[in-house]
DNA sequence: GTATGCTTTCGGC
DNA sequence: TTACGGCCGAAAGCATAC
C-alpha cells in the first residue's frame, strides 16, 4: 500500500495551531527579495477551494484570498521533518517491508502479514489510519493494490483522508481509462510519441501489440510499458539508501551576471553541502551548478572529476569554472543559484569506476 | 541495434 | 518596483560501449 499524508506542511501547521483548521492556510517559501516574493509550498483544502495551488507565486495566492481571512506562514522544515519521523515510525510497524518516499509518503508491503488477503490489507490500512489519527492527529490517503504502481495511482483516487482498495482482478479496469502519462516512465516526450501511435489511455497501451512497443521503445521500456498497462509491476518495496544527490539553492538579492557576487552566494551553499557531506562520510565525484535566470529558465552545468573528493575548496573551484562557462555561453542574468553534489562513492555503490582501478596515475 | 553513461531539463511535492 | 522556492528523482538527449 501507498500512504500519502494529506497537504502535509499545512496539516502540520494546523496541528500546532488547531484554530487554523477552518481558515485558508498557505505555507510559503519566502525568497527574501521583497515582502511577498516567493512561492506557495502547500495549502490546506480550504485554501485550495479558492484556487490556491502548490508552486504558485505568493502574490497570486494573496490575490485569490484577498477577501477572506487567510493565514500565510513561512515553511518550518525542521518541524515537518520531526513530524515526518514520528509518522514514519508508526507506519513502519504496519509493514513487512517499508520504503519512505520523500517527506510525506511511504510504501508498505503488507503481503505477508495480510496473507495476501486484500480484505485483511484493507483492515490494516484502517488500523494504520486510526493510529495515525489517535497518536499524531494526522490524516492520510491510502491506496491498497497488488503492487507499487497500482497502490500509488489508487492513493490519488480519494483524498484527503481517503482509502482506495484495488484488488488484482480490478487492476486492469481501474487503469484502463487513465492517461498513460500517469505511468512512471511516460514524460512529455514519451506521451507525445504514444499519442502519435494512437495511445492516449492506459487501456490503449494494453491493447497495443507488445512487439510493436518493443520495436519503438526498446526491449526494456517496451516490456515495462506493456506490463504496467495491465497492472503488472514487480518493483520490490525496499528501504532506500542515501540520496543520490544533494543540492542547495538560494535567491540572489538582485539579478546579476557578476561572478564575484554569485560566488559569494555559492560559497555559502557549498559550505553547507560540505558540512552535510562530512556527516554522511561520503565523497562526491560530480559538481553541478544550477542557474535560474530572470526569465525563470533553468540552466545547469556540471563536471565529473577524475576521482572522488571531499574537498570544499575543490567544490568552490569547480563551481567557479562552471559559472564562468555558463556566463560565457549565455547572456541572461542570474536570479537564483544552486550547487549540487552527486555521484557519491560509498559502500555498496556503483563499481563502475572499476577502470580507474587499473589506472597507474 | 540496444544498453549504458553523462549531462541537461522537467516535473512533483 | 506588475510579480515566482528549494529540493529531489525522473526523463530526455546525446555520445560511446557492448
Amino acid at each position: 500500500m501507498l500512504v500519502d499524508l494529506d497537504y502535509f506542511y499545512a496539516q502540520c501547521e494546523e496541528l500546532r495551531n488547531p484554530s487554523l483548521k477552518t481558515k485558508p492556510v498557505v505555507v510559503c517559501v519566502y525568497s527574501g527579495r521583497s515582502k511577498d516574493s516567493g512561492a506557495v509550498s502547500t495549502a490546506n483544502y480550504v485554501a485550495r477551494n479558492y484556487g490556491v495551488k502548490s508552486g504558485m507565486p505568493i502574490f497570486l495566492a494573496k490575490k485569490k484570498l484577498e477577501n477572506v481571512e487567510a493565514v500565510f506562514l513561512p515553511v518550518d522544515f525542521q518541524f515537518y521533518e520531526e513530524m515526518s519521523a514520528k509518522v514514519m515510525g508508526i507506519l513502519r510497524n504496519f509493514a513487512d517491508e517499508f520504503e519512505q518516499v520523500g517527506i510525506d509518503e511511504a510504501y508498505l508491503d503488507v503481503t505477508r502479514r495480510s496473507l495476501g488477503d486484500f480484505g485483511k490489507a484493507e483492515e490494516l490500512a484502517k488500523m494504520m489510519k486510526n493510529d495515525l489519527l489517535l497518536q499524531q492527529k494526522l490524516t492520510c490517503s491510502v491506496g491498497v493494490g497488488p503492487n507499487k504502481l497500482v497502490a500509488k495511482i489508487a492513493s490519488d483516487e480519494t483524498k484527503p483522508d481517503g482509502l482506495t482498495v484495488i484488488r488484482p482482478e480490478q487492476a486492469s479496469s481501474f487503469l484502463e481509462p487513465l492517461l498513460v502519462s500517469r505511468l512512471i516512465g511516460v514524460g512529455t516526450k514519451t506521451f507525445e510519441k504514444m499519442l502519435d501511435m494512437g495511445i492516449k489511455r492506459i487501456g490503449d497501451l494494453a491493447r497495443h501489440d507488445v512487439q510493436k512497443l518493443i520495436a519503438v521503445f526498446g526491449r526494456i521500456l517496451g516490456t515495462y510499458f506493456h506490463n504496467a498497462s495491465i497492472g503488472i509491476d514487480n518493483e520490490p518495496v525496499k528501504e532506500k539508501g542515501e540520496a543520490e544527490s544533494i543540492s542547495r539553492m538560494a535567491t540572489l538579492k538582485l539579478d546579476t551576471r557578476d561572478l564575484s557576487i554569485t560566488l559569494e552566494k555559492t560559497a555559502e551553499l557549498s559550505n553547507d553541502l560540505h558540512q552535510r557531506m562530512l556527516t554522511d562520510k561520503s565523497a562526491f565525484q560530480t559538481v553541478s551548478i544550477i542557474a535560474i535566470t530572470t526569465d525563470l529558465g533553468t540552466h545547469t552545468r556540471s563536471k565529473t572529476l577524475d576521482k572522488p573528493s571531499t574537498d570544499v575548496t575543490l567544490i568552490d573551484r569547480t563551481v567557479r569554472e562552471l559559472l564562468e562557462k555558463f556566463l560565457s555561453e549565455s547572456d541572461l542574468e542570474i536570479r537564483r543559484v544552486g550547487v549540487k553534489l552527486s555521484n557519491f562513492s560509498g559502500v555498496g555503490k556503483n563499481q563502475k569506476q572499476i577502470t580507474s582501478y587499473f589506472q597507474t596515475t
